[in-house]
RNA sequence: CGGGACGUAGCUCAGCCUGGUAGAGCGCUGCCUUUGGGUGGCAGAAGCCGCAGGUUCGAAUCCUGCCGUCCCGACCA
């Protein structure tokens, strides 16, 4: 296929957009990729929707690879689907009525409609199921940013596994997991999978895919060996041990003048801020105050927390922190509060200096089991100079973009809808469901992150717009012709730049748009009959006869 | 929702402090020039100076309110 630049719509800048931040934002929009309409809504303009059929396709034929169904679901949707299942008060569903006052949903996943129609499914012997489609998002997202890295509409390929058991699901999970791999592998990506932390989504797999890119919202961790990878909300990195001062037989009350900080109480005392403990209270929602308690040179992982105490939390008011401490912020500690205690790990053995409950003190010697009982969990988040839980190696920590996320959801849509199944011994069950997500766009996104230089993007050979892009020069338009054809006949897609405009010019356009190969035509050629074939990524040129073209040139 | 910045031609911006009726570069149109890395020249078209109110003889400029966009944070099925 050969299309004419003179006759697209390639409205490529030369200035980065005034607003932009992120390298794909800038490229994307200057490039002639996309265009804002408003805050995080963006149109894809003709080379940009190119891209992204291309990355729908590789979507596509993974999933027909392990067997999903393609289907296509409305994005209006009632809301009593929503009331079902309790996500209708969420801030982030867009909400309106018809002309009846019917109150509807705009989707913003599609978990309801698909239980919805799995509510048909009856026997055991209709399972499993894999259903997706790809469709238009609504999310009304607080902070929509970086051009198409986080937007309140978009298109995603969700899809959803229906199972009769635990089993069937973990099948399911795995051929996504596996499908997922080759999907971001043949668009070019580098990128981790990673364990989520699933928070209030129930405490069963959640795997999420980052690609490392400076516009990344997500922080991932590393091992310098490879052999970890994490989400940082939900990384286990080994915190260094603490220099302990000598053990005391019970815990020693020391007076401590207006501090109330980490930092000023080992200063103050001399001592390793990792020997202290620092008590952050907390109130579940709808619960009491409960005291979390972190190594002094920890900062709390709310995710984790979430996780433990099954519910969102917030932090404690004075009032509630005087009332069950009898001290304020800054003197609290786990010794004499009646309520429940997490405790980080890291506190389980050893003795640390903490609050003393009074307003001023702290006691050092504390030792968890003899001075306080707490239940223990990992609620710290993973620093930077942590190592390896796998091999002690030490961990890079970067931002990365989250290009899917893969979750066992179990029973939690298909008990609110009634999506049941009689089961071979003759019982009624629900379906046990997974959802898997990806954002083409911004997985595009991702992919000029990745793949980029000052010139523009250098898009890989599955996702690119066109496979060739040649260049006309004055003169040559006859053999660009030519060369265009041979591209054409062996496969390619080819954009030919037969608009008059001057070298630099259509060079300039060429690097921006970032198609693999460009072939340029010029006086030369008229002598020769070849042309130059430049490698985008690499850099690399060399002159083949026309007639050579297409032979090898992918 | 909290903090910050910005809003003037299609794009990138100057002008605002110190009020006097609108500017540049790029782009666009026509002609010439040039033709392997955004060429040079001539002539043009193009602006509700985000919106509304106020102050003033007079407001892009000062004041108030609103709206919009971006950045940081909170949020993120």
């Amino acid at each position: 296929m050969i299309d004419r630049a003179s006759k697209l719509y390639l409205p490529t800048l030369r200035d980065d957009p005034a607003d932009a931040e992120a390298a794909s934002h800038k490229l994307l929009v200057r490039g002639g990729f996309i265009r804002q309409v408003s805050a995080g809504l963006w149109t894809y303009l003709p080379l940009g929707w190119r891209v992204h059929r291309k990355v729908e396709q590789i979507i596509r034929e993974e999933m027909a690879a392990i067997g999903s169904q393609e289907m296509f679901a409305p994005v209006l949707t009632p809301a009593e689907l929503w009331e079902k299942t309790d996500r209708y008060r969420s801030p982030a569903v867009f909400k309106l009525e018809d002309r009846a006052g019917r109150p509807y949903v705009l989707a913003l996943s599609h978990e309801e409609t698909f239980t919805f129609h799995a509510t048909e499914i009856q026997s055991y012997k209709q399972l499993p199921q894999m259903w997706y489609h790809l469709q238009t998002k609504d999310r009304d997202e607080p902070r929509p940013k970086a051009g198409l890295l986080r937007v309140r509409e978009f298109v995603m390929k969700d899809s959803y596994s229906f199972d009769r058991d635990e089993a069937g699901l973990d099948v399911s999970f795995r051929l996504h997991a596996d499908a997922y791999v080759k999907i971001f592998d043949r668009c070019g990506l580098e990128y981790y999978r990673v364990q989520a932390e699933s928070g209030l989504m129930g405490g069963s797999e959640s795997d999420d895919y980052l690609a490392p890119a400076n516009a990344g919202e997500n922080m991932l961790v590393t091992c310098e060996n490879g052999d970890y990878a994490a989400d940082m909300d939900a990384a286990r990195g080994v915190p260094r041990p603490p220099r302990f001062a000598d053990p005391l037989d019970a815990p020693e009350e020391v007076e401590t003048p207006g501090v109330t900080t980490i930092e000023g109480l080992a200063e103050f005392l001399s001592i390793d801020d990792a020997a202290t403990s620092k008590a952050m209270p907390v109130v579940p929602t709808g619960g009491t105050v409960v005291l979390a308690l972190v190594r002094g040179d920890d900062r709390l992982a709310e995710e984790k927390l979430m996780g433990e105490l099954q519910s969102d939390f917030r932090p404690a008011t004075d009032e509630e922190i005087r009332a069950a401490f009898g001290a304020g912020g800054g003197s609290l500690g786990p010794i004499g509060f009646k309520g429940r205690v997490i405790a980080d790990e890291t506190l389980r053995t050893g003795q640390f200096v903490a609050g003393a409950n009074r307003d001023g003190w702290h006691l050092r010697g504390v030792e968890a089991g003899r001075d306080y009982e707490a239940e223990f969990a990992d609620i710290r988040t993973t620093k930077e100079d942590d190592t390896c839980p796998s091999c002690g190696g030490r961990l890079i920590v970067q931002t990365a973009i989250e290009l899917g996320h893969i979750f066992k959801l179990g029973a939690r849509y298909s008990v609110p809808l009634g999506a049941t199944f009689l089961d071979e011994d003759g019982t009624e069950k629900p379906l046990i469901m997974g959802s898997y997500g990806i954002g083409p766009g911004r997985v595009m996104a991702a992919i000029v992150e990745q793949h980029h230089d000052e010139q523009g993007i250098a898009w890989p050979t599955e996702v690119t717009p066109y496979d060739a892009h040649v260049v006309a020069l004055a003169g040559a338009e006859e053999i660009a012709l030519h060369a265009a054809e041979a591209l054409d006949a062996a496969g390619l897609d080819v954009l030919l730049d037969d608009r008059d405009l001057r070298a630099g010019e259509k060079f300039a356009d060429a690097d921006l748009m970032g198609c693999p190969l460009r072939i340029t035509a010029g006086k030369k050629s008229l002598e020769d009959g070849r042309v130059d074939v430049r490698n985008r990524a690499t850099g690399e040129e060399q002159r083949l006869a026309v007639s050579d073209l297409g032979k090898d040139s992918r």
